[in-house]
DNA sequence: TTTGATGCAAAATATTTGCAGGATA
DNA sequence: TATCCTGCAAATATTTTGCATCAAA
C-alpha cells in the first residue's frame, strides 16, 4: 500500500508566465541563470516577477521538463536539454557547453564498485581558458 | 585549480588565526565549510571573526596548502587533501567523502580529445542516498 | 617600519518565502 | 469553486569588502 495519501502532487497548471519560461529555455538552446531567463521572459511580460522565474524554474524541473543544472561555485544554470551530460565551463566567463560524448558510465560503474552504493546523481565539470562563449556575450542577450 | 601567476605575491604570515584555521581543517580530516570552521577555531580563538575565517580559507587554498570543494549547488567546503579526486555525496545530508580510487586521467583526456582543449580544471561528484554519513553529527562537532 | 592580517559591520549575491489578490482547471 | 500561481517585498543564506587598528617580519 502507498504510505503517501497526504502528498499528491498539486495540480500542474499551464500559466502564461510558465509557458513563456519554458519556450525561454527551449529558444536560448544554452544554459541560463535564474536572472537570464527573466531579462528575456520579461520583454514579453514585463509584469513577471523573479521569485516567478525561480518557482517556475523549479517546479519544471522538478517535473523533468527542463535540466537544472548546479555547478560547483557558481550560479545555478537551466537547460532544455534533459538528458545526461558533461559540461565544460569557460574559466573567464562561466559559462558553459555540453559534451554529451564524453562517456559517464563507465566512471559512474567505477564509483558503484568503489562505494558498493548505488549512485543516485552525478556532476562532471571541466574548466577551460577560455573557449570562445565569451564573445557572445551580445548574441546571448539578443536572443 | 586555475593557474594565475600573474604579480608578486604578497608575503605570506603566520598569524594564530591562520594557524589555527588550517590545524582545524587538518584535525577534522574532512570537508568542512567556513562556518564549521569558524565554530571549530572560535573554541581557541572566541574573538576570531567569520570574515577572517573566509579570507584565510581562501588565502590557503591560493597557497595550495587546503583543497577548495566547490560542490554544485551546495555550500563550498574545504579539506586539507589537496590531492585531486572525486567525491560522493550524501543526497540527505549533504556531506562529502573523497573517492580517491576514481580513475581521472582517462576521462580528463577524453574531455580534451572532444574539445581540443587543455583542461585546468574539474570537478566531478557522485550523489548516492544516505551513505552513513548523517551520524556523524554529533562525532564532528565534538572534534 | 612596512605591509599584511584582523575584527567588525555593512554590502553584495543568490535564492527562498509569506501573503493577499488573481488565474486556471 | 477549489487550489494553484503570481507579484511584491521581506527574509535567508552565503560570501565579500571597507576600514581602522593590530601585529608579523
Amino acid at each position: 500500500m502507498e504510505v503517501s495519501e497526504n502528498q499528491r502532487k498539486p495540480v500542474f497548471r499551464h500559466t502564461v508566465q510558465r509557458e513563456a519560461i519554458l519556450r525561454a529555455l527551449q529558444k536560448a538552446g544554452c544554459h541560463l541563470t535564474a536572472d537570464e531567463v527573466y531579462e528575456r521572459v520579461r520583454r514579453e511580460l514585463p509584469r513577471i516577477s523573479l521569485g516567478t522565474v525561480y518557482r517556475n524554474l523549479e517546479t519544471l524541473a522538478a517535473r523533468g521538463l527542463i535540466g537544472r543544472v548546479d555547478l560547483a561555485g557558481q550560479q545555478r544554470r537551466y537547460e532544455a536539454n534533459t538528458a545526461e551530460h558533461a559540461h565544460l565551463r569557460c574559466a573567464t566567463c562561466g559559462r558553459i557547453i555540453d559534451l554529451p560524448a564524453v562517456e559517464l558510465e563507465g566512471i559512474k560503474r567505477e564509483a558503484e564498485e568503489e562505494t558498493g552504493r548505488k549512485i543516485t546523481g552525478f556532476n562532471l565539470e571541466f574548466t577551460a581558458g577560455c573557449i570562445g562563449l565569451c564573445e557572445l556575450e551580445a548574441d546571448e542577450s539578443a536572443e
